[in-house]
DNA sequence: GTGAAAGCGCTAACAA
DNA sequence: TTGTTAGCGCTTTCAC
């Protein structure tokens, strides 16, 4: 029989048995280490293939003071948004040998400074996705969680990279196209109080509205999901809105799929748009007018900022401030001049 | 200065110093051993507090010979079924206070295989999800990776749980819902090569061919995503068929945009089906006819298995076979009489 | 009830 | 070039 440690599995000592070597010749060998004779090496390499010998990634980790790991938090992740930036979090690690780890919050904000510090713990780095989270907690966390990036929010430290959309300019593009139509009454189907996201997009809608006094600017509450959109509709039409500004492509496909229930017709009624140009935006019915978020690019940046932070080089650029871009679909026409929705 | 041990940060050596107690007693306390005289249990609690101690978990997953971490291995996170999967999983995991890491093979099947040992080794139990896997692969590394549960795949190891959708029985009820409708000819928009969850809709076909010889099947080749439904609008049309199965509800939603491109009507002058029942699907214009797959639960049971697996339980049950539902929407009606789009 | 010591599987400094 | 030894941070016997 071969299994003689512990815990049953192949260890590196059933391998310098059978090699009839030290432990520590294994390793070296294990390791590429070419101090070791070749025939040795040969011998070693035998019988670990023999043995079927893989190294125990946790002694590993305690040794070298590293897991390989990187930790995500994310609120959602039946968020499109989320999922894209952990996919191209996940290709990029891969591709120089870390693997995620994931936390979903599931949007319970009291759980996130836990979740992070449990998360960071297990890894070499931690991307933190946390909307909700205080700036104050935010602040008082970040220290513990280093290498720590940071994914639409900012803190005071400099030396902690943050990845943050610009969400502000790129309501006020969306509203500036509206504008463009024709549309005078315009309404913002806000996302989830408190999440800096909206927050950003507030202050867009803020910069637009001092340029623009004479555009109406509605402000209705929301969410972020589909059902917001779709239970929005009561409160879109008693507007009087024209051009509905919504949080993201998922309440914008949510409000489309009610208004087309209640046979309001979009674009030609009332024009909607969205926010993140997910995959599925270009396939609604119109397809969704948005402002498109480079989210893949977020994750693999995000990557590259934290594998930075871990090979302790300098940052390459400590905050990077995504630009979104107009995306002009369907969704989105001129002001109708005869039949208005609601008025 | 506090900072005592060899990483920098605090470990538990500190705060038995800081206790006055010894190691031992600092770990017995911070795993609720009641052996402890209270008021030291205090003193060393007090000390674990100010100096905001957190054990390390790779010391204790090495003394302990669990990570409390289960490892999920996915053919690509871009795909909203297995999103969901990893959602479910994710949620149920972590209510046992165990956290997921992710492995995404992007749809690289020689790399599932190694990915999966990978993986393994760095957890308590892998749940596996490799269509393209072949069966003999499969079967020589699924005893090297136990725990281990299947999604989608079945070995003939009858100790290791699998999940399996019976798609076969999905795609038999869409033809007939179809047939029902007065289609005469459909075509099956097919998955990727190779893969199980198409081989498996392929058996269902042929049973549905063998009752229903007087239906005319056409099948095409195709893809798992968006652009393999959008890049088959000439074959479907070519086929003369009026009503498409495609292979999953992202290929059906493909299709219907290019369709739509082309003017031609969904369900007016062809009807649509999906498989899946993503979220989106009920948000399609027009919504979309499709199979649904009770995606979430399969995630939370992946777990249940997981841990009747890790805790060493009798198995609830080895396999369990998903019954999709049927679910009626818009994209597909009666065959129309009138205007036949090719023929 | 508590401490000393061994051990989880590995790497690395140090000796030989 | 190789083996011995000492950790990495923790849990857990085993004495006291």
């Amino acid at each position: 029989m071969v299994r003689r440690s512990a815990t049953g599995r192949i260890g590196i000592a059933d391998v310098a048995l059978k090699a009839g070597v030290s432990h520590a010749t294994v390793s070296r060998v294990m390791n590429g280490n070419f101090t070791v004779d070749p025939d040795i090496a040969a011998r070693v390499r035998a019988a670990a293939v023999e043995l079927k010998y893989q190294p125990n990634p946790v002694g590993r980790s305690l040794a070298l003071g590293k897991t390989d790991t990187i930790g995500i938090v994310v609120p959602d992740l039946a968020n499109p948004t989320f999922q894209a930036i952990l996919r191209g979090l996940s290709r990029a690690a891969a591709q120089d040998g870390y693997r995620v780890l994931i936390a979903d919050s599931f949007e319970v904000s009291s759980e996130e400074a836990i979740l992070a510090g449990e998360a960071r713990r297990r890894c070499d780095g931690l991307v933190l996705c946390a909307p909700r989270m205080s700036d104050a907690e935010l602040e008082e966390i970040a220290p513990s969680l280093h290498p720590l990036v940071l994914i639409n929010r900012t803190t005071a430290a400099p030396e902690i990279p943050s990845l943050v959309v610009d969400y502000g300019q790129g309501v006020q593009a969306l509203a500036e196209h509206l504008v463009g139509l024709g549309h005078t009454r315009l309404a913002f189907l806000a996302g989830p109080a408190g999440s800096a996201s909206n927050g950003l997009r507030l202050e867009g809608l803020a910069a637009f509205k001092a340029s623009h006094p004479r555009v109406d600017v509605t402000m209705l509450d929301g969410g972020s999901d589909f059902d917001t959109g779709h239970e929005a509709v009561d409160a879109v039409l008693a507007s009087g809105a024209t051009g509905i500004l919504a949080f993201n492509d998922l309440v914008a496909m949510g409000l489309m799929s009610g208004l087309h229930e209640r046979g309001v017709n979009v674009p030609a009624d009332i024009s909607v748009t969205g926010f993140d140009d997910i995959p599925f935006a270009r396939y609604t019915t119109p397809t969704l007018t948005t402002a498109a978020v480079p989210i893949a690019d977020l994750g693999a940046q995000a990557w590259h900022q934290m594998r930075a932070l871990i090979r302790q080089e300098g940052l390459e650029t400590p905050g990077t401030r995504y630009q979104p871009r107009l995306e002009i679909r369907a969704s989105s026409g001129p002001v109708s001049t005869s039949t208005s929705p609601a008025r």
